[in-house]
RNA sequence: GGGCGUUUAGCUCAGUUGGCUAGAGCACCUGCCUUACAAGCAGGGGGUCACAGGUUCGAGUCCUGUAACGCCCA
C-alpha cells in the first residue's frame, strides 16, 4: 500500500541508498549479456555544476536506464577531468595563489586536494539526481592510472611518428602564458581602428598601407601588394622605410594581399596574424619579434619597449599622428581571435611545442564520421565542417604546472628523444631522471621535458581509460569500440574530434558506435548558461531540494535531443503534476488490487479493458522505437499521453465495476483488476528511466512481491505484444469516451453538476455498432453517473431527456456522433 | 562571408513516408469539493502553420527563393 501523500525528499534518498547497497547498477565483466558501454563526459573540475550539465547528463542517463531494462549489461562509468589549465585557473582563483609564484610541487598538491573536495560535490549531485552510474568505475584524469594511459597514448603516437616537437610560430596566450590549440580560439567582435600609414620609399615617393596593429611596426618585415594591382606595379621591388623605427623593408607581391581592403597594400609583421606566418614561410622572411611571451613589447620596440600591447598601440598611434604619418584612422569593429578561457587576444609566437599531426589525416578523419551514428544526424555536419576547416596541427603541450607530464627526456648532446619503458609509466621527467642513457649517443646528459599535456590531450583518451587500454585487466576486447558517447554540441570540435583522432591513431577504429549530442540550457534568448558568465539560475542542488530529482529529470526529457531550451522554473510545476498524478493513480489501483496475487491476462475479458491493453501495446512499441533512436522526449510524450488518457477516461469508465461488480456481471472486476495490473506495471516500467524514484516506490509497494525482481530498473522494459492488439476493442473504448465526453459537455454547458441524474440519452445506433459492449461502463462513468436509460435511434434529431424537462438539442453540429 | 538549425495558439513546443475540420501543456474564461488526486476534475475560446512562388487531386509536411532569429566557423 502507498501512503496518502508522496514525500519525494525522503523517498528519493531512500531509493538512492537502496540502489547503492544492492549494487543495482554495477557492471558485470563476466556476464554473457550484450554490453552497452557509455563514454560519459568527465566534467572539467573547475567550478560548480549548473543546470546545463544536469540537462545533458540526465538525457544520457535516461538512455543508460533504458538500455539496462532491455537486458543489456550496461557499462556506465563517471569520471572527472581534473588537470590542466581550467582546473589550475580555478584553484588559483579559489585559493588566491599563482601557480608560477609557488613551488611546482606545492601548487600540484594544492590542486590535488582542491579537486577532491569538488569531485565529492559533483558525485553527490549526480547521486541526488538518481544517476545509475557504476561508481566503482570512476576515474579522474590526474590520477596515476589515467596519467599512465595518457602517457602511453603519447608514446604510441611518438613511435608512430604522429607527434612532433616543433619550433614554429604558434598561437600563444599572453595571459595564461602558454601555447594553445585552434579549438581553444574564440572569435569575438571588438572595437578597433583601421589606420592608414604613410611609408617613405628609399628612393623617394611613398606607399600607404592599412593596419589595425601599428604597434607591430618594429616587426614589419615587408609590404605586400597584389601582383595584379595596377596602382603598385611600379613600386614592386623597391624598398620602403618603416616609420618611427627606420628599418628598410621590401615591397613584394602575393595573391593573398587583398586589393579591396584599405589601400590594397599591407604590411607583414612576424607575427601579427596567421597570414603573416604563411608569408613568413612562403617568402622566407626574417623574424623580428617585438612582442614577448609576457605580452609586452621587446627591445626591438626601442623607446616603446616593455609596454603592454594596448599601451604600445596607443603610444605608437600618438607618435605617428605627431609625425604626420598617420593619414587616416577609422573606428571599426572586427573579429579578433581570443583565448576562450580568459578572453585575451591571441598572439603568434615562435615557440617549441609538441603537436599531433592531424593535418595529414583529414581525409581519414572525415571518413570516420560516416562510420559513427550521429544523433541527431545533422550534428555530423559540425564535425565535418570543423575538420575541413582545420588549419593547424593539434598543439598539445602547455607551459603550465598541473597536468600530465610528457614522458620524454631530451638528449642535450644529440637532440634525441629518450622515452621510458611502458612499465615505468607514469613518469614525471621534471622530477625524475631517465632510467637509461641516450640510445643514440649513449649520453647521460638528459633533460626532462618541462611541458604538461593540455587537458584535451588527456580527456581525448576516455574510451581508452574506460577499457583500461594496455593495462593488465584491460577490457578492450569487450568494450572497444564503445557503444555510445553523450556530449553537448559545443565540444564537437574539441572532445568529439580529439577522441576520434586518438582512437584512429591508436586503434585504427572509431571510438564509439553512436554519439548522442545534447543542447544547451539558455537563460533567455541567445544567452548560454555558463560558469564563465555566472548567469546560472539557482543551483541544481536547490532545485532538487525544492522540486525533487524526478521532477528535474522529467524536465530534461521535455526537449528533443540536440535542441537548446530556455530555463523556466514554471516548467518544473508541470513535471511535478505528472509525478503526483502517477502516485495517485497507482494508489487507487493498488487499493483495489489488495489480495490480488496472480495476474492473468486471460481474465481481461471486457471490451473496454481489452481496448486499453491494446492501446498500451502500441505505446510500448513506439516508446522502444523512439528510445532506440535516442528520442527520449518523443518516447516520454507517447507514454504521457497514454497515461493521462488512462487516468482521465479509462479509470473513470471502469471504476464502477471495481466498486460494484455485482452490477456488471461475472468476471467484471477480475477483468478490470487484471487490466489495471498490466497497465500500471507497464507504465511504471515505461516511465522508470525518466522518473526512477517514484516508479521504484510504486514497484516496491506492490509489484515486487509478485514479480520477484529486486528493482523496477532491472525489470524488462515493456515490449508491444501484437497478440493483444484489437482494433475492435479499441473502437469500443473510443466510442465510450465519445459518449462520456458528450454527456460531460452537455452537463457543463447546461451548468449542471457532473453527477446530476439524467433520464435518458438517445443516439444513432448505426454510427456505434459495437457500443453495446461499453454502455454499462459509460452509464456508470464519472461525470455520467445516474444515467437511467439509453435508447437507440436512427433519426438525425437528437433528444436528451433530463429530469422533468426535455431538451431538444441538435448536436449534429458540435458532436455528431452522439445524439 | 560560409555552414547548420529554427520560424505552427498569448507563451513553450509536438506534428512520422504529403491525406478528414492542424494538436498538447501552460496562461486565460466558465462550471464542479465526483469514495486516487482541489497540488484535482469537466468544459470553452484562441492559429492566414514567417513570407512569395512551384510540384500535386491534395502541402504545416516536398522543391525554389526571401526575411527574421539562434548556434558554429572565418
Amino acid at each position: 500500500m502507498l501512503p496518502k501523500k508522496y514525500k519525494p525528499q525522503l523517498e528519493e534518498k531512500k531509493w538512492q541508498d537502496y540502489w547503492k547497497e544492492n549494487q543495482t547498477f554495477a557492471f558485470d565483466p563476466n556476464s554473457d549479456k550484450e554490453i552497452y558501454s557509455i563514454d560519459t563526459p568527465p566534467p572539467t573540475v573547475s567550478g560548480v555544476l549548473h543546470i546545463g550539465h544536469v540537462y545533458s547528463y540526465t538525457q544520457a542517463e535516461i538512455i543508460a536506464r533504458y538500455q539496462r531494462m532491455i537486458g543489456k549489461n550496461v557499462f556506465y562509468p563517471f569520471g572527472f577531468d581534473d588537470n590542466g589549465l581550467p582546473t589550475e585557473r580555478f584553484v588559483e582563483k579559489k585559493k588566491k595563489v599563482r601557480g608560477n609564484k609557488m613551488k611546482r610541487s606545492e601548487f600540484n598538491d594544492l590542486c590535488r586536494t582542491t579537486v577532491v573536495e569538488l569531485e565529492k560535490q559533483f558525485q553527490d549531485m549526480w547521486t541526488a539526481l538518481g544517476f545509475s552510474a557504476d561508481w566503482n568505475l570512476t576515474y579522474a584524469t590526474i590520477q596515476d592510472d589515467c596519467q599512465r594511459i595518457s602517457q602511453r597514448s603519447f608514446l604510441d603516437l611518438h613511435k608512430k611518428d604522429l607527434v612532433e616537437h616543433r619550433d614554429e610560430p604558434n598561437m600563444w596566450c599572453v595571459e595564461c602564458q602558454t601555447a594553445i590549440a585552434q579549438a581553444e580560439l574564440e572569435s569575438v567582435d571588438k572595437d578597433s581602428s583601421f589606420n592608414d600609414l604613410k611609408f617613405q620609399l628609399e628612393d623617394g615617393g611613398e606607399i600607404i598601407i592599412g593596419t589595425t596593429r601599428p604597434e607591430l611596426l618594429p616587426s614589419c618585415v615587408c609590404i605586400f601588394v597584389h601582383p595584379d594591382d595596377p596602382r603598385y606595379k611600379s613600386l614592386v621591388g623597391k624598398n620602403a622605410i618603416v616609420p618611427i623605427f627606420g628599418h628598410v623593408v621590401p615591397i613584394l607581391t602575393d595573391e593573398k594581399a587583398d586589393m579591396e581592403k584599405g589601400t590594397g597594400a599591407v604590411m607583414c609583421c612576424t607575427f601579427g596574424d596567421k597570414t603573416d606566418i604563411e608569408w613568413f614561410k612562403k617568402h622566407k622572411l626574417p623574424l623580428r619579434v617585438s612582442i614577448s611571451k609576457y605580452g609586452k613589447t621587446t627591445e626591438l620596440a626601442g623607446e616603446f619597449q616593455n609596454l603592454k600591447i594596448k599601451e604600445a598601440r596607443k603610444q605608437v598611434i600618438a607618435r605617428l599622428e605627431e609625425d604626420g604619418t598617420l593619414l587616416k584612422s577609422d573606428a571599426i569593429s572586427h573579429p579578433v581571435n581570443t583565448h576562450e578561457r580568459c578572453g585575451t587576444d591571441i598572439e603568434f609566437l615562435s615557440t617549441k611545442q609538441w603537436v599531433i599531426k592531424v593535418m595529414d589525416h583529414k581525409e581519414d578523419l572525415l571518413k570516420l564520421a560516416d562510420k559513427i551514428n550521429w544523433y541527431p544526424k545533422f550534428m555530423k555536419q559540425r564535425y565535418i565542417h570543423w575538420v575541413e576547416n582545420l588549419s593547424w596541427d593539434w598543439c598539445i603541450s602547455r607551459q603550465r604546472f598541473f597536468g600530465v607530464p610528457f614522458p620524454i627526456w631530451h638528449c642535450e648532446d644529440c637532440g634525441t628523444h629518450v622515452t621510458p619503458d611502458d612499465s615505468e609509466l607514469p613518469v614525471d621527467p621534471k622530477e625524475n631522471s631517465s632510467s637509461k642513457n641516450c640510445p643514440k649517443c649513449n649520453s647521460t646528459n638528459l633533460v626532462g621535458d618541462l611541458n604538461i599535456m593540455d587537458t584535451w590531450t588527456t580527456s581525448s583518451v576516455t574510451p581508452q581509460v574506460n577499457y583500461k587500454w594496455g593495462e593488465e585487466n584491460s577490457l578492450e576486447s569487450k568494450l572497444a569500440p564503445m557503444s555510445m558517447r553523450p556530449q553537448a554540441h559545443d565540444i564537437i570540435r574539441t572532445w568529439a574530434f580529439y577522441t576520434i583522432v586518438k582512437s584512429w591513431f591508436h586503434q585504427q577504429d572509431i571510438p564509439w558506435k553512436d554519439i548522442m549530442i545534447s543542447g544547451h540550457v539558455l537563460y533567455k534568448k541567445g544567452e548560454k548558461i555558463s560558469k564563465k558568465k555566472g548567469n546560472a539560475p539557482s543551483g541544481p542542488e536547490q532545485l532538487i531540494e525544492k522540486y525533487s530529482a524526478d521532477v528535474i529529470r522529467y524536465w530534461t526529457a521535455g526537449a528533443k535531443l540536440g535542441a537548446d531550451c530556455y530555463f523556466e522554473e514554471q516548467e518544473f510545476k508541470i513535471a511535478a503534476k505528472l509525478v503526483t498524478k502517477l502516485f495517485n493513480a497507482s494508489k487507487f489501483a493498488l487499493m483495489h488490487l489488495d489480495g490480488f496475487d496472480t495476474p492473468d491476462t486471460n481474465k481481461i475479458t471486457f471490451a473496454i479493458d481489452k481496448g486499453l491493453v491494446s492501446l498500451l501495446q502500441k505505446v510500448c512499441t513506439k516508446a522502444n522505437q523512439h528510445l532506440e533512436q535516442y528520442e527520449y522526449s518523443l518516447a516520454l510524450s507517447e507514454i504521457e499521453t497514454f497515461f493521462w488518457d488512462f487516468c482521465d477516461n479509462y479509470m473513470e469508465l471502469m471504476k464502477h465495476r471495481i466498486y460494484n461488480p455485482q452490477d456488471h456481471g461475472e468476471g467484471s472486476k477480475e477483468s478490470a483488476q487484471n487490466a489495471l495490473y498490466t497497465i500500471i506495471f507497464s507504465l511504471i516500467r515505461l516511465l522508470a528511466p525518466f522518473i526512477p524514484h517514484i516508479t521504484e516506490e510504486i514497484y516496491h509497494a506492490f509489484f515486487k512481491d509478485i514479480e520477484k525482481v529486486d528493482s523496477v530498473h532491472i525489470c524488462a522494459y515493456p515490449v508491444g505484444d501484437d497478440s493483444f492488439i484489437s482494433e475492435e476493442d479499441e473502437k469500443v473504448y473510443f466510442d465510450s469516451k465519445t459518449f462520456v465526453g458528450a454527456i460531460r459537455k452537455f452537463k457543463t454547458e447546461n451548468r449542471l453538476s457532473l453527477n446530476t441524474e439524467l433520464d435518458a440519452i438517445e443516439y444513432i445506433g448505426s454510427q456505434f455498432p459495437s457500443i453495446e459492449k461499453g454502455l454499462n461502463d459509460v452509464c456508470r462513468a464519472s461525470g455520467c453517473l445516474n444515467l437511467k436509460a439509453i435508447e437507440t435511434l436512427s433519426s438525425e434529431l437528437s433528444v436528451i431527456e433530463f429530469e422533468d424537462r426535455t431538451l431538444g438539442v441538435d448536436y449534429t453540429a458540435k458532436a455528431p456522433e452522439v445524439n
